[in-house]
DNA sequence: TTGAAAGCGCTAACAG
DNA sequence: CTGTTAGCGCTTTCAA
């Protein structure tokens, strides 16, 4: 491998100017500029990595620390890794994957393998947060703990996600409202974004008035039989519902129109998921966007920001946008007597 | 950040001996390996990765590059990247995520980022190929190209899965069978696991005197839909099916049940899919598994055995296991006249 | 606009 | 069993 003294020789400079025409630090003049190139280009010379880590105390590496098991949301969670890629990549960062457990935040940090992170799937209550607190790099969170103190998050305001669902629903006249929510580890698991969830689905049906219900699902075929079996069972009368949670929303609609209840025309269905997700549909559902991938890329934007000016810490919450795909249909408001 | 000197000067020792207690590469009387751990205890000392790959030329990362773009396949995708996780930290490496495009190989390893790599999503005639072949760091290859000449490969073998669901279903007495296969996306872009299914579904057909149809099929439910209602018209006794198509199969097995013929009594059904994908139906279903994770992970030991003796060169294939879970039924075999 | 040279923190000869 | 030391290839001050 050619080295940045092997390209210095061949041009005829020094290395520093070698390095400098690389770095676009200090005006080069143009002859030299061109004399540099044409001796990177034959032979084929690319710093190297460690080299210029050790110099310049940066890697260019930013660290991903993302749930690969799979199960919930792997959809969603492809697409977060898919924006942090792209977002990293359009700044000049590759993405180190690291696995959830606790130790590797310490690893990579302190041996210095990354200049920031991007830390997925966060708890209310996250055991990784102090550690994240004390760190020379800076990282971003996707999601919301409940004391983000002193870090920078992104996510989907996912109780706004919630309320602009039951409002859709209000709206066309629906008054008995059912969420079928994420599955009960993900709740039990205090991962704040079903809780937010939830709490904008009450809000909102509390404010129009409506009857709701909310049922964590299982995120399998099964699952969705099940919950859609209890809503009938409990809220026979309902007709309009919110689906969060990608794997069971296909057969939750096939399981209503099983059970003699047709979507849209009897039962009204918002989905709140990834685009894909609900244009993909045998008939397209009206959803509220996770925009996963620019959440992803919006992280990566935090931390450049972040990596600039360390105090420019702040919480964004995306607001979601609601499209419709027809799969509301407004019902006779029965006036009371 | 405290450095190796400082770890010295505490312990009272050089810093080759820091550096000889840290890699076992020379013996260390218990003494002084005890004033050193102790040393490293207090400053919280970690040796600085771009230093340490400076001086050693080696990472010990390992990239990997994985078909971020969601759609297909995603828990397959998944439970791969996870397994290449899990078996890179095992043995002591980390993995820089890589995406599809051609100039991240040559970056990656021209720099000295990584010292080997895994290749995901490998198509029959792979642009990428020629880089990889010319390279200094070893690769593997998740997939099987028409020429692997000088590459290391494993995947599961899929002709022999195709083969071993076809035969379960003629030893049950089937002999009108359908494939419902990848999306023709997958087919056309020439990713061979398809037409190696494909190839062995064929064969195990006609050697058993079958008539089959292959259908490829889009990953979503109104793609199973849409096969499901071809079969029946092109082939209306059909009685056995091979489900090569995560996505489509929970829609697969509902369309048929409402179209009035139930699984498993009127229409069998063998799967090709990850376990946790089969089990998590409504009614578990009897497949071969695609054991992403454990290729995931055997990709990384072929790597790290590769980096040991590069003239390691080999092509693996995973025998396929079919599990039973009660989805395929016996049916009377009607004799000719 | 350019060059010389001092590190960055570690590994691995070489020497004892 | 341990120490001395010469790099690894780059960035960046200092000096011109």
């Amino acid at each position: 491998m050619a080295t940045i003294e092997d390209v210095a020789r061949r041009a005829g400079v020094s290395q520093s100017t070698v390095s400098y025409a690389l770095s676009g630090k200090r005006p080069i003049s143009a002859d030299t500029r061109r004399r540099i190139e044409k001796a990177i280009e034959e032979l084929g010379y690319r710093p190297h990595a460690g080299a210029r880590a050790l110099a310049s105390a940066r890697t260019d590496v930013i660290g991903l620390m993302a749930p690969l098991r799979t199960g919930v949301d792997v959809n969603v969670i492809m697409q977060f890794v898919a924006g942090v890629v792209t977002g990293a990549s359009r700044s000049g960062y590759d993405v180190l994957l690291l696995t959830q457990d606790e130790g590797s935040v310490a690893r990579v940090t302190s041996s210095s393998m990354v200049d920031a992170l991007v830390v997925m799937d966060v708890e209310d209550d996250d055991a990784r947060l102090p550690a994240l607190q004390n760190l020379r790099q800076p990282a971003v969170l996707i999601g919301l703990p409940t004391d983000p103190h002193g870090l920078s998050c992104v996510d989907l305001d996912f109780a706004q996600a919630g309320a602009v669902a039951v409002r859709r629903l209000v709206a066309a006249g629906h008054r008995s409202i059912a969420l079928i929510g994420s599955p009960a580890e993900v709740v039990s698991r205090h991962t704040s974004y079903a809780e937010r969830m939830t709490r904008g689905f009450v809000g909102a049906c509390e404010a129009a008035g409506a009857a709701y219900l909310v049922l964590p699902t299982a995120a399998s075929a099964a699952g969705a039989v099940a919950s859609v079996d209890r809503i009938l069972a409990m809220m026979p009368d309902v007709t309009g519902l919110v689906v969060h949670n990608e794997v069971a929303l296909p057969h939750v609609i096939s399981r209503f129109q099983m059970r003699g209840r047709g979507v849209p025309d009897q039962v009204s269905v918002v989905a709140v998921c990834p685009e894909n997700v609900a244009v993909s549909l045998p008939s397209p559902v009206t959803s509220v966007d996770i925009p996963a991938e620019s959440i992803g890329q919006i992280a990566v934007e935090m931390l450049t920001g972040l990596m600039k000016d360390p105090s420019r810490g702040e919480v964004r919450l995306v607001s979601p946008r609601l499209t419709e795909r027809g799969s509301v249909h407004e019902v006779e408001v029965v006036t009371g007597a």
